[in-house]
RNA sequence: CGCGGGGUAGAGCAGCCUGGUAGCUCGCAAGGCUCAUAACCUUGAGGUCGUUGGUUCAAAUCCAACCCCCGCAA
């Protein structure tokens, strides 16, 4: 079976590996392009890529699908059974996908029709659920709409942050692929049509989105500090310096005012709308990331101060 | 040359502007208190102040270059 992978960060190379690994090996790998990352904007290529690279597939990295008459002449000469999907970062034109016989697959890190859209991992965790997954789909011209080839199901943690829920989730994903592509070829796969009506969406994260209400519930605060982990982050303002919150729990209530820090049972606890976030771990603008004991040593004018 | 913060005892920070051989909190060690303690009290050990050079009678502090860490932006 001749299949044309597409995907382009850590999620899309974990899938990758796990292909390869047990003989699936694309004819070729699509990402997107090199970005300039860091201080030193140094033009680095995205993890997809450096997997592909490790195992001598060719890589293509079009700027854009879309009126791009070289890349559709290419992917229409290989003749590809079959493309693979994950995490790729850009619509694929209808042209396009009609041209493997099988379709492109689809996995997706939510079970759908739940959490359609870029960011179906931190929105699980953000709404405090028990249980997301993997789902497979054939894609259609509409965003994670096209009928479900299948599922898996995977248990949220209490600790949860969306580096490791992504991590289980490329494995299962995987895993689920390997197991049904087999049967989809065979045509032993009946395609599930998704309840359209029962949909929910999940915009792109933008960084303003990991900015902290302390009106907000401990309980949603902490899930906030989980799901933006590691990036954008729970983040808040102090002396006009951005101070990031990598690491808290929740604790009961205590008679103080809302966004005051205080010490609990000599621990760095903020107050919210309702609960206490009690911090573990934390980065001020241009520092190292530190434990709350570390970074209470040296900021004593931390505790009475007052987050809005 | 994208913007900015920082490198001072094991850790986190102050001191730098207004030069005169370093201080705070924690940790560590010893002793004490205590039925006991991660609590409290006392004492102590531990620092070429990132590197190199310059200015000066004198540099953590002023100047120059370089190295390293970090945030933003992408």
């Amino acid at each position: 079976m001749k299949y044309v992978f597409f995907g382009t960060p850590e999620f899309a190379a974990t899938i990758l590996e796990k292909l390869i690994d047990v003989g699936y090996i694309p004819e070729a790998v699509v990402c997107n392009p090199d970005e300039p990352i860091g201080r030193k904007q140094i033009l680095t290529p995205p993890s997809a890529k450096i997997m592909a690279e490790k195992f001598n597939i060719s890589v293509f990295q079009p700027l854009k699908l879309r009126d791009n008459l070289e890349f559709f002449d290419w992917i229409k000469k290989l003749k590809p059974d079959l493309a693979i999907i994950a995490a790729y970062g850009k619509i694929v034109p209808k042209e396009i996908l009609g041209i493997p016989i099988y379709g492109f697959i689809n996995v997706h890190g939510s079970l759908l029709p739940a959490y359609r859209g870029a960011s179906p991992i931190q929105s699980t965790i953000l709404n405090g659920d028990e249980e997301t997954g993997i789902t497979l789909i054939k894609l259609d011209e509409k965003m994670d709409h096209g009928p479900v080839l299948g599922k898996s199901e995977i248990r949220i943690s209490k600790s949860e942050t969306y580096d490791t829920l992504s991590a289980k989730l490329a494995e299962a994903g995987a895993e689920l692929l390997i197991k049904t592509i087999p049967d989809y070829i065979a045509g032993k796969i009946k395609l599930t049509e998704q309840s359209h009506a029962e949909a929910t969406y999940a915009g792109i994260i933008k960084k303003e989105d990991g900015k902290i209400n302390w009106l907000k519930s401990a309980e949603e605060i902490e899930r906030m500090v989980r799901a933006f982990y590691p990036w954008p982050t729970a983040w808040t303002i102090w002396n006009e310096k951005t101070l990031k919150i990598l690491e808290a729990i929740t604790s009961s209530g205590d008679n103080k005012k809302t966004g005051e820090v205080f010490l609990k049972n000599s621990e760095l606890a903020i107050k919210c709308g309702v609960g206490v976030l009690v911090v573990k771990k934390l980065q001020l603008e241009g520092g190292k990331i530190l434990t709350a004991k570390d970074f209470l040593n040296g900021h004593k004018n931390f505790v009475g101060n007052i987050f809005s």
